[in-house]
Parts: structure tokens; sequence; C-alpha cells
DNA sequence: TTTTGTGATTAGAAAACTTAATCATATGAC
DNA sequence: GTCATATGATTAAGTTTTCTAATCACAAAA
């Protein structure tokens, strides 16, 4: 979830304002800040730049909680979560068995 | 200027392998690549999982392709990136594995 | 009450995206 | 050499997404 809402209230600014320097509309803006469109790239950017933020924490990709991970799949979640404190050792054997695929 | 191509590149991927892992066609990854179109922020993070690299770096507004994603090791994002198009009876071996020798 | 400021919503137009099919090349096998 | 295969680029058409002006609903202030 992309992070506009609380950045944005946070420096206590209206949609409007937000959208004027976005050169948007508010109806947009409006839009980007509730995930019914999503702003490109170079607005990512600018974004970012305005309020101080990574491109990664602005769509919430820095955040470690694993909420954020819808973009993976159960099994990759699992496999993710199990990593965690795992045996380095296990770790390589893993990456291993996983190598072992030969279909680039 | 996303760095598609240097990311692919260097693992010496083609364009229709990464594009079926992705799940869209060789012709539309060619878009991104030479940034006649634009993935959405899902298809970023995606991208970025599967290079190991940040939304920022992917996108050329970060120089530090490890920036902002400290809270994975190394091996933890490379068994992430072995994950993507694996089959699921591996991962879930994997899973097993981790499972049985991990200690809480 | 009236005005002002706010975020949400709508419909239609515009822009962007996706894809199958195809093209042009390059490489390797025979 | 010919043929087959693999690659990245391109096209055209359909689809999806995005954008905006206008408007709505609500709240607070004048």
């Amino acid at each position: 979830m992309i992070r506009l809402f609380e950045l944005r209230t946070e420096k206590e600014l209206s949609q409007r304002s937000v959208a004027k320097i976005m050169n948007v509309s508010q109806g947009t803006y409006n839009n980007w800040e509730n995930s019914n469109t999503q702003p490109s790239i170079e607005q990512l950017i600018a974004l970012a730049n305005f309020f101080g933020v990574s491109v990664d924490y602005l769509i919430g990709y820095s955040d470690s909680s694993e909420s954020d991970k819808n973009y993976l799949t159960e099994r990759q979640r699992e496999i993710l979560k199990l990593t965690y404190g795992a045996d380095p050792k296990l770790q390589d054997a893993v990456i291993t068995i996983l190598s072992s695929r030969t279909d680039k």
C-alpha cells in the first residue's frame, strides 16, 4: 500500500496542494492516495522527492513487516519466513537445491 | 532509466525467460526494457525482488543496489530470487527442509 | 444562512499497456 | 551452402488504465 496519506497528513497538506505541486488534478491525486490508480515511475520519484523518502518506502516495500509482502506467493512467504534465523549452511543447501533447475 | 537490461544480461537470461517469470509476454518485457512502457508498482517490486535489488536502484533513482533491502541477508535475497518460477514441489521440499532443522 | 475548504465520486476522453503475430538477425547443425 | 532455432524488435489491434472537469457530500467558519 502506498504511503501517501500518512506522508501528506504528517505535513498537514491538502490533496489539492500536493496535487498542484505534482501538476495533476485533485481527483488524480485522490486516486493515487486511495490506490484507485497508480502514479507513473516519474511521478513516484517526484513524490518521494517531495516527501523526502525513498521510493521503496513510499510504495511500502522497505517495510520489513510480513504483511507488506503480498506480492509473494504463500509458498514464497513461508520460505522467506523460515529463512529468518536459519543456519547459513542450511540456507546454502537450499540455494543449491533451488539452483539445480537448468531451464533458463 | 530503468536498469532491466544490465540486470538481465548480467545473469545471461533471455527476455522470454524473464517475461515468463513475470507472467507477461516477451513483447511486454521488451517494452519495459526499452522504456516504451512501464511496469506497474507491483511488477516493479517483483522485478526488484527477482534481480535482488531495491526498487530505487531498479528505476535508476539510487546508485546503490543494496539500499533498501537491508532487512534481508545476501543468502535470503538469493533464496527469494530462486523461488521465482521454481517448481512448487521443489518449494515444498525447501519448506520441509527449513522447517525440520530450524531451531525456534 | 452562506461561504469556504475538504475529500470522494462520476462519466467520458485520452493515454498507456498488453499481446499474438511477425520481422530481422544471428548462430549452430547438418 | 541450407535449414532450423533462438533472440530482440516491431506492428496493429484490442484492452485496460489513467486523467480531468464537474460535481457531490460534508464540515467548519464567517
